[in-house]
DNA sequence: GATACGTGGATTGTATACAATTAAGTACAA
DNA sequence: TTGTACTTAATTGTATACAATCCACGTATC
């Protein structure tokens, strides 16, 4: 473990949100890797906090599901496993559909047009190869549809969905080959709320899931792959 | 308040999880009413736990949405509102959906045999008129198809999703005339899984939900007017 | 009489202390 | 050498103590 991820104390928030985020940034970047325990002392020491906002931020993490609780062993980083990452996009291409359906009905104009600057700003960002800002740019576009619904259970559901998949959208972005794919994607999504199709938009959005899952679950693999290859170097010291 | 709801010590749990179940239930038994504040020092000495235990099972209830935090003044117990609801509901109605679809695909001879099994309990037990059976009954039913889906995920979020509506559910039964309609929507449903129709069964699931949905709101709105024709009786009184 | 200010109590936010349990290591015996 | 029992250290689970903040009430002044 690097030992690097930091408490940033620029929010005025109580001290238990500030630890639940730091430590689901540190998980969803990979910095906590599944598997690892999540001792309370250790942070505590390291966060420059106590025991109890850890603790706090803990129950919710564990919540989310992005910890796993042992009794009397405490939370360890939830494994991703194919299979349960199946099951959320088994789930996230009902709800993307259902998101770009609604967005048909719902968005504004003036989103609408924040919509297709987004698609616009996605496609020349693109080009720079820039990944990071793809990534950056791609949810941008995304987070307009979403919040179009008015739905704010849907709107929490789907982000706590994406965080699941967040460690390996990267993967995909990284996937040249797929630039073009994602963009032609994007078009259809766009021109199909633009057109107030709902039918269409629907099945736009399944097909924009359906090519991501495709890179995922192949990423899953090629990482299952090298793990069970790898010997046993990955003992964890401290 | 009642000050009646009690700790249940039989389970062999961290007193966090035994509170978190307590609070749960008494929020959606409505025994917390909206609004309630939830105070660490008075729900600590009800249970006769320590304040530990409350605010690890908050924080847990507050990621569930049951509660509403409410900064330097602690939670109180979230309201229902008419968007809220129809929120959850439109969610619901897709992912009930995808279960019922998934269902046709995935169910066992067994299953499907438990299914038919339920579906006529079910049937009888509307016979009798407890209303507290027939829920139990319809539950029961409904589990069956969402467990058939096999996607733990999907199992975890339709059950936080039914719980937003429990409260209202009740009513919904209460009324004898929709009984005949519940029936003949579960024979519906069954018959679909049966038959492996996917298509046929997402609708009969849309049917059943949009069903329900009237029902609720309708009580909601109801709810809405008799607190808002109330006088001031309503004071919270230790 | 109304409004502004101050003071005290109540409540949350945070830290620490204590208890219980697990896990590991070591020593001793078979 | 292996197995078992005992001891000790580490960690979680729970309780309590302390700090900071907010809210309501009362008083004083305009």
């Amino acid at each position: 473990m690097q030992d690097s991820f930091k408490i940033s104390m620029d929010e005025f928030l109580p001290l238990r949100d500030v630890v639940f985020k730091t430590l689901r940034q540190a998980i969803l970047t990979g910095e906590l890797k599944p598997g690892e325990r999540l001792m309370e002392i250790h942070l505590a020491n390291k966060l420059g906090v106590s025991r109890t906002p850890i603790r706090e931020a803990i129950r919710k993490l564990e919540l989310e599901g992005l910890v796993t609780m042992i009794p009397r062993r405490g939370a360890e980083v939830s494994q991703i496993t194919e299979k349960s990452m199946q099951d959320v996009l088994e789930v996230r291409r009902n709800l993307d559909a259902l998101c770009a359906q609604l967005a048909c009905e719902r968005i504004s104009k003036e989103e609408l047009d924040a919509l297709e600057e987004a698609k616009n700003d996605f496609e020349e960002t693109v080009k720079t190869k820039d990944f990071k800002l793809i990534a950056q740019k791609d949810v941008a576009f995304h987070d307009i549809i979403i919040k179009a619904t008015n739905n704010m259970r849907l709107i929490t559901l789907i982000n706590n969905l994406s965080e699941q998949m967040y460690r390996y959208r990267f993967e995909y972005i990284k996937d040249f080959s797929q630039h073009p794919t994602l963009i032609k994607e994007h078009q259809d999504i766009f021109n199909a709320i633009k057109a107030g199709n709902s039918e269409k938009a629907g099945e736009a959005a399944v097909i924009h899931i359906d090519n991501q899952k495709k890179a995922i679950i192949a990423q899953i693999r090629l990482d299952k792959l090298n793990k069970s290859g790898m010997k046993q170097d990955d003992q964890q010291h401290e």
